[in-house]
DNA sequence: GGCTCATGTAAAGGTCGTTCACATGAGCTG
DNA sequence: CAGCTCATGTGAACGACCTTTACATGAGCC
């Protein structure tokens, strides 16, 4: 017992050399394991072969621990989003909808980092930094509204941009948490949360006006804002953003 | 101190008389002020006069107390939520609208069953009746989704009701747990929660067809599928279901 | 009146978060 | 290279919490 520790001390002497890191990483494992709520700073520190104290020298209590891995994964998730964006290529709706799925791999992917950013209770505005990455990422979905509205249908009121990002990201935090997740809160779901979301991202588009087939737009030649009835021959899987009606 | 607590059992005798009721109401209040990670089973026994060792004669644990509380948030959801829905009158859409407004309102007037029942992280098929609860509170949504499909403009495929239901619910948990939470992730918005998810679920229902006016339906009169292109002369407001385009 | 058992208490063990005085040693300074 | 300094880690200690255990109380029933 003590003679793990004797000897986890040997091997890396008194000093850590690299504890912060460290403790990120064990945390970020524990919080994927436990949640959020049942990650310890003791174990963290455990995991890192240094005494409970140690971590104080590093973080000022677990909550900036906690807060620092929310603003890494803020920053990871912009950087996941902005990719998927793709600067709306090839089209600005598919771009659109891959930001949307993005959003959703990220929740099933990185589940501690999701916890941390949205299930950990902390403020927001605790930490500038974290509220300036969380903003950062937000903006992504910001940017690629603005142009998505920018296309809406001519002869239509042009929705707001910040209306339409604030739906869109409502709608991927609401599928994420209620049915993406790994341990809590999963139902039976007659399709996945990926279908789910693109379905519902797509009849959303389709509700403001946009063409939801998938073809590229040549710059100020959008197709005319016919309502896609029958959506025969577009991107949309016949019957519409939906399996097959029973 | 010693001379409170003498004072407390000596009105109440040695028998609290009452105990589960008040440890649920005094772990209601906990939550509702600290989130349900900040409440405390001792606090709670505390609150109610009793030894830290009493809540274990009506509750195997801290957990089961919590997933009590959900469970009973999750029936008043459930009886407000169908309140709301008033079986679809006037018309489907409309009580269709008021159920998402039952359901933000729920979240921002109960904030302490809502922290229970989706952000406190309990699994959900832990407790039987819990989950039992948690489905009858969706049925709800369920039903009213069966009946606003029924309606679905002729000429059209029909949209499953399922989806339909499970769209609107990650609508509202989005914009419940993203925006209409006291505490925690405020962001600043243009527009309030409650008008932002009724944009939300006015757009969606239109992207699948349905007329979004607010005129009550003749049984089998519905209006012609025409798309609201200009929407001018229905309850929608002019220029869509949101604000004043900038 | 006396028994029984649900309901309460006190005490104790284990874990955590956090602080404090002290130990260690890496890196600079002369 | 000797010596100093200061960031970094240790161990002990405090109070709070969760949970269990042995014991106390008294309400309801015979």
């Amino acid at each position: 017992m003590s003679w793990r520790k004797e000897q986890r001390r040997a091997e890396r002497g008194y000093h850590h050399g690299n504890l912060k890191e460290a403790l990120l990483q064990a945390a970020l494992g524990l919080i994927a394991e436990k949640g959020a709520a049942g990650f310890t700073f003791a174990d963290a520190a455990r995991m890192a072969g240094v005494s409970a104290a140690a971590p104080y020298r590093h973080f000022r209590d677990r909550d900036e621990l906690l807060s620092s891995i929310a603003q890494r994964g803020f920053e990871q998730f912009e950087s996941r989003l902005t990719a998927a964006w793709d600067d709306g290529r090839p089209d600005t709706v598919t771009a659109f909808e891959r930001v949307g799925r993005a959003y959703l791999a990220f929740a099933r992917e990185e589940p501690a980092f999701y916890n941390a950013m949205f299930e950990s209770g902390l403020p927001v505005d605790s930490n500038p930094a974290l509220q300036a990455a969380s903003e950062r990422a937000f903006n992504v979905i910001r940017a690629a509204a603005e142009r998505l509205a920018a296309l809406a249908p001519p002869g239509t009121p042009r929705p707001p941009a910040m209306m339409m990002a604030l739906h869109i990201w409502s709608m991927a935090h609401g599928v994420a948490s209620l049915f993406s997740r790994g341990d809590a809160a999963r139902r039976k779901l007659p399709m996945s949360p990926d279908e789910l979301l693109e379905a519902e991202v797509l009849i959303y588009l389709r509700g403001l006006g946009f063409p939801t087939d998938r073809r590229p737009q040549a710059k100020g030649a959008e197709p005319p804002p016919v309502p896609p009835e029958a959506s025969s021959g577009s991107g949309v899987p016949p019957g519409g953003p939906w399996g097959k009606p029973k």
